[in-house]
DNA sequence: TCATTAACTTACTTTATGTAACTAAGTATA
DNA sequence: TATACTTAGTTACATAAAGTAAGTTAATGA
C-alpha cells in the first residue's frame, strides 16, 4: 500500500484495460462504430455495465458518442485516436493468445 | 449474453489480463522471479488478493512457484515461457501508456 | 520467553457486476 | 385511438469480487 517504483502512466492505462469488459469493447469498435444494443448483444455484456464502461471511456477520450439526429435517433459509439492508438494492443494479445492460449485445455479460473 | 461472434482464445486471454492485478504482477515478474511480500508491497495489492491471483495464475500455466528449502525458507513466483510471451503485451500498453496518457490530465475513474 | 518475519488464510466489510424490470420518445399495427 | 414494439438507457435489488485487518505456522533472534 506504500511504495509504488512502478510508471504511474503505465498504471493508469492498466487500469482502463484492467476493468472488465473494457477491452472487449475496444475491439468490437476497432472494427468501426457501434450502437449501444449491438454492443451489448456481440460480447454480451450487461446493459447496466456497458452504460457505465462507455461513459468511463468517454471521460477518458478513448470513445465518443456520435448523435445521429434521424428518426429514431442513432447513436453510435466510436474511438477516438486515443483509442484507436489501442489497436496494436489488443494485436498483440490475439498475437499472445494464437500462439499460447490453444496449447493447454484451458480451465477457466 | 447469446451470440459470440469473437475468438474465444482472444476472450480468454483477454479475461486474464482483465482481472485486476494480474498485468501488474505479470509486469513485475517480467524483471525476475520475485518473493510474495516484495510484491505485494511492489504493486500494493493485498495479500488475499495476491494469493488468489498467483494461485489462478500457476494453474492457467502462466507464473511458476519456485520454493528453496533454505532456512528460512525462500519462496519465489517466476514467469514461465507463456509468461514471459506475454512481455510483448505490456510493452504495447506501456508504448500507448507514453504516447497517450500524458497528453490530457487524467481524471482516474 | 517474547518478539519478529514470511507466506499465507480466515472472517468480515465494501465495491463491482449481474438480472430484471422500468422509462421516454418515436413508430407501427389493429 | 389504443396497444405494442424498438432504442438507449436507468433503477432497484441480489450476488460475486476485492479490500481490511487480524490470525496461523514455522523458524529465528534478542
Amino acid at each position: 500500500m506504500a511504495d509504488k517504483t512502478i510508471c504511474p502512466k503505465f498504471e493508469s492505462a492498466l487500469n482502463i484495460l484492467n476493468k472488465r469488459w473494457t477491452g472487449l469493447i475496444i475491439f468490437q469498435l476497432l472494427e468501426g462504430a457501434q450502437r449501444f444494443s449491438t454492443i451489448e448483444a456481440t460480447i454480451g455484456i450487461s446493459g447496466r455495465v456497458l452504460s457505465e464502461r462507455l461513459k468511463d471511456l468517454e471521460k477518458q477520450g478513448i470513445v465518443k458518442r456520435q448523435v445521429y439526429d434521424e428518426t429514431p435517433v442513432r447513436i453510435e459509439y466510436a474511438l477516438t485516436e486515443k483509442g484507436k492508438a489501442l489497436e496494436p494492443v489488443l494485436k498483440s494479445i490475439q498475437k499472445w493468445a494464437d500462439g499460447w492460449m490453444e496449447k493447454e485445455k484451458q480451465s477457466f479460473i
